[in-house]
DNA sequence: CGAAAAACCTAACACTTGTTAGTTTTGCTT
DNA sequence: AAGCAAAACTAACAAGTGTTAGGTTTTTCG
C-alpha cells in the first residue's frame, strides 16, 4: 500500500516538489540547491534521495505535469462544438486560471525549462511547438470562417500566450487587482483585438 | 586616452559583457560560470578581473543599461504632442524594436534581474514599478480623453509589456516570420484591442 | 630603446555543488 | 516484544564556484 503523508493527503515526494518549486521560482533552478530544498522540507539533503532520484527529476516532473495539463485541455476544446471565438476565450481563460491557481509550476515550466537535460529538453520543446501549432490552426480556421480579424496566426498565438504567462509581476499586487478584474480585463483586451 | 579594442570599436569590458550576456541567456546567470565567460572571450578566468569588478557587476550593467534606455525613451514620448493612441503605438514599436535589436540584453533584464544583489535589486524594481506606473497614467489619460477603450490600465500595461517581452521563442523562427510582419501584426493586435 | 602600465597567466583559497555509502532511527505489522 | 522496511542521519567524494595574490608577458609611448 502506498505511503500517505500526514498533511494535505500528499506524498512526501509531492511535498518535496512543492517546496522545490517555490525555491526554483525565487532563486532559479541553478541557484536553488538541494540543501535549500532539504531545509524547506525540514530534512537533511541526503534524505531527499529516498524519495526522488535527482534534482533534474524534480524539474522534469514539474515541466511535464504542466505541459500535459495544457495539452489535455486543448484536446477537449478542439473536439467541442463552440464558435472559434468562444474556443479562443475558453483557452485564454484556462491559461489565466492556471496562472492564478498554479503560479509556481507554470512559472517554472515557462522559465526554467532550459535546464532540462536531454532527451527531456527536446521532448518538452516538441510538445510546446505542437501546442502552439494547434492553437495557430484554430485561429486560421477562424480567419477562414470570417470569425476573426485577418492577422498572422503565429504572431497572434505568441502574443496571446506571452501576454498571459507574463503576469508574474502581477502576483504581488493581488490586493489592488482582484483575480476577477484581471481575468475579465485581460480577456477583453485579448479578445476584442481579435474580433472582427 | 581610453583603450580602444580591435574589432567593432568596443572596449574589452564591452566584449566581456556581450559574451557574458549570451551565456546568461543560454544557461542562466547562476549556471554560467566565470570560466565559461572567460573561454568565450578567449582568456583565463582570472584575467577578466582586469576589466570588471565582479560577476554581479556584469548583471548590473546589463539590467540598468536596459532600464535607462526605456526610461529615456518614455520621457521623450511623454513630452511629445502626439495623440494618446499614437503615443502608445510609439512605445509599443520601441519595445518591439528593442526586443529585435538587443534581444539578449532585454531578455536578461527581464528574466535574470532576480539575481541582482542589494541595493541594486531594490533600485531596479523601483525603476520598473515607476515605468509601469507612468505607462498606466498615459492609458488612463487616454481613457479620460475618450480616446481609448475603458479598461483596467494596470492590466493593460502588464498585458502589453509581457506580450512583447515574451517574443523570446520567436527568435529562432526568424526565417519564417520577418521582423516587419512581426512588428506590424503585433501592433495591430495590441492597438486595435485598445482603440475605441 | 627603455620604462611604465596594462593585460595576461598559473596557482591557490575557501566554499558550495549534487550525489553516494554506510549507519541509525522510526513506525508499522505480526 | 520482535522483526522489517522506510526514512532519516552523518560523513565524505569529486568537481566546480567566484575571487585573490603574485609573477610574467605584451603593449603603449616618450
Amino acid at each position: 500500500m502506498p505511503k500517505i503523508q500526514s498533511k494535505k493527503n500528499s506524498t512526501k515526494k509531492e511535498v518535496i516538489i512543492e517546496k522545490a518549486a517555490k525555491l526554483f521560482m525565487e532563486k532559479g533552478f541553478g541557484a536553488a540547491s538541494m540543501r535549500d530544498i532539504a531545509e524547506a522540507v525540514g530534512v537533511e539533503a541526503a534524505s531527499l534521495y529516498n524519495h526522488i532520484q535527482s534534482k533534474s527529476e524534480i524539474l522534469q516532473t514539474i515541466c511535464f505535469k504542466v505541459a500535459n495539463e495544457f495539452i489535455s485541455h486543448l484536446e477537449v476544446v478542439e473536439m467541442s462544438n463552440e464558435t472559434i471565438l468562444k474556443k479562443m476565450e475558453i483557452i485564454i481563460r484556462f491559461h489565466i486560471r492556471m496562472m492564478l491557481d498554479q503560479y509556481e509550476y507554470i512559472y517554472i515550466s515557462d522559465h526554467e525549462w532550459r535546464h532540462l537535460t536531454e532527451p527531456y529538453l527536446s521532448n518538452f520543446l516538441n510538445q510546446r511547438r505542437s501546442y502552439r501549432k494547434r492553437l495557430g490552426d484554430i485561429i486560421e480556421d477562424g480567419i477562414q470562417k470570417n470569425e476573426l480579424k485577418k492577422i498572422d496566426s503565429y504572431v497572434a498565438v505568441l502574443t496571446m500566450l506571452s501576454a498571459i504567462s507574463g503576469i508574474e509581476s502581477w502576483q504581488r499586487s493581488r490586493k489592488t487587482t482582484s483575480a476577477e478584474t484581471l481575468e475579465s480585463s485581460m480577456v477583453k483586451y485579448l479578445i476584442e483585438g481579435l474580433k472582427k
